[in-house]
DNA sequence: TATGAATGAGTGTTCATTCAT
DNA sequence: CATGAATGAACACTCATTCAT
């Protein structure tokens, strides 16, 4: 018996993990089109042919590893979701550190998610899950509205300017140009939350 | 005389243009790996071989494009620029009104710009500058800092902050998502401005 | 077990020299430049992308094959050459019979060896490799003259006589225009002798 | 007027004859395949399209300066051609310094007729005009077979082991590998007339 | 007459995908 | 199940040739 497995369980290592997780390094890094599938197989440390087994197609990979990261980064911002007997600025809280921690914890997912959210080859369900996702940020926003407490704009407008903010930051956050303090994560929290909030 | 030429003057069509936007089009909408060279000279229409007389190779072509955006860019930015003794608020509002100009006036530029600015085959010359570009919104940042007007934080984060905002804000904008008015162009405004403003 | 295999052994067919036996004959009979790379597929009857799996590119492709067909002419040169207690007579008879059975049993190998042997593309390798063989010559040369049993020239000169008639004479006889026969070689031998040796 | 231009007479400058020499050149090092029309204008300093002014297209192009090459070097042997009452060692010399003549005055139109004289391009006033060249070789091969001067062995063959020593004999020369004294030449002669005459 | 910008068919090469093992 | 050799369609790019000037 392989060493790989224990009688009537998975196998150790779960090589569909391994593709998607190679496949988000090098999206992530050098984009959908300049990865060849090959190099993911590479990175995954199995055959070319093996990737065709877990996925149909590299679309079909792609839009896979998408919406397992949207997935993830939804599961994240609702995990322990304060309810809204809390504040809107405790909310606001949330959503940061947990935005914030997703970056942390899934190196290059924020960064794929952002660069691939409107790719021509995503399918429906993508983009549905992406909607969800952004749908998460538009509830907070609309209830903020409701409550006064967010400025009495668009959604759409609001949710650009928070999510197009939360992107960058965390980009720039990733590549080391400024040290990640508690301090600066406060900080520009505070500046995120200044953004949209009614003065 | 042919009615293309006007006495010592070059020809009123001209293919380095029709070249130059066809691609802007293309690599905006599609990405630089996803856009063919065959596809360019079909949507300039001009034989592939032609975009050969002017650029030496598609990675000369991207450069160029986009070396001529930032250019723009920065150009429109710099217009008129209010001087110092003009406080932040209102220089801060130049520059919120010459960004969206250039998204109105430059159908994909801004896309462009954004979505190739960490491309790894941008040449040393294309990241100087688009680092020139940041720099603008960076002297902004660091004269209102020193005013006290602006957090007191790393620039890099503030630019991140107001930058990845103004970026998303104008692509909602763009999509038609939201109608454009001047009433929110002015709200929008006030919230990107609140992000970076000291409280 | 599939006909094509021995227990521990190579396929039967061995596509890497398909693809050098194509490339030889169409090297030989149209030179490198003229010779497109579907074509040599399509002759040794594998896709296009095959050839790459085998040769980085065309000009390792000739490369390879270059050294190749010169290794085996000065293998075959050097299969049982007489030693220097031999007369340089029954030397140079040796020379002459090896070469002609190089012309014969390796078609085009000759014509290619001769056409490609100052070509633009060859790398170092393969010039040394060249210049290995025509040491051979060289070697035999050397020693006729200090035996004084050939001529007191340039030995570069006297290679190029002997060389060069050696060339055009196995040319001459491989398009049938004169009919190979023991008598006719022994002839030929004999003329390429009178050339070189001292009277 | 043109400084070009004398009244009523030939430019001073031949287009032509800049075309053919820059043609001759660069065939004759880089081969007919590896040699672009507008590298051929830029050596001949005259536009792209003037060529086709005065060739119809490349390969009237090439067979143009072949068939000129193979006329020259045909008169060259044919000068002062002694007739049969000089000895045939005479006349071998004659041809012998013709064609180191030819080699001397004409730089790369040697290497160019060898190199091209199978060229699948060749058209039938080419090889015919070849043939007439070899043909000169051949007369002289016979004469000397009739007077049992030369070895009695099929015509196609001497002609290849003199030519082929010739071809060879003369490159090594141009390369400069040895010096040209009028005691080699007269030595390398006696070599190649060795090589085909009676013993 | 002379030009060289423009062309598009054809080149060398890559890569998503298949399938025999 | 897993593999990677094999494929051929599609790519970036070149160049013989044309034609408006």
């Amino acid at each position: 018996m392989s060493i790989n497995k224990l009688a009537g369980s998975k196998p150790i290592t779960n090589k569909r993990e391994d593709i998607l997780k190679a496949a988000l390094s090098l999206f992530a890094e050098r984009g959908y089109d300049a990865t060849t599938v090959p190099t993911i197989a590479d990175k995954a440390q199995v055959g070319a042919g093996t990737i065709y087994r877990y996925f149909e197609n590299k679309e079909v990979l792609v839009n896979s590893l998408f919406q397992e990261c949207v997935r993830l980064l939804s599961a994240t911002l609702l995990t322990n979701m304060p309810n809204n007997d809390r504040t809107m600025r405790e909310q606001f809280h949330h959503i940061f550190v947990q935005m914030s921690q997703f970056a942390n914890h899934h190196d290059k997912a924020l960064a794929f998610i952002d660069s691939h959210s409107s790719a021509r080859y995503l399918d429906e369900s993508s983009v549905t899950m992406f909607q969800d996702f952004l749908d998460i940020l538009r509830d907070f926003i609309e209830r903020g509205k409701q409550q006064q407490i967010i400025c009495p704009m668009p959604s759409d407008v609001l949710i650009a300017i928070v999510y197009g903010a939360l992107i960058k930051l965390f980009k720039v956050i990733k590549t080391g140009v400024v040290e990640e303090t508690p301090d600066l994560l406060l900080a520009a929290e505070e500046c995120c939350w200044n953004a949209v909030r009614v003065h």
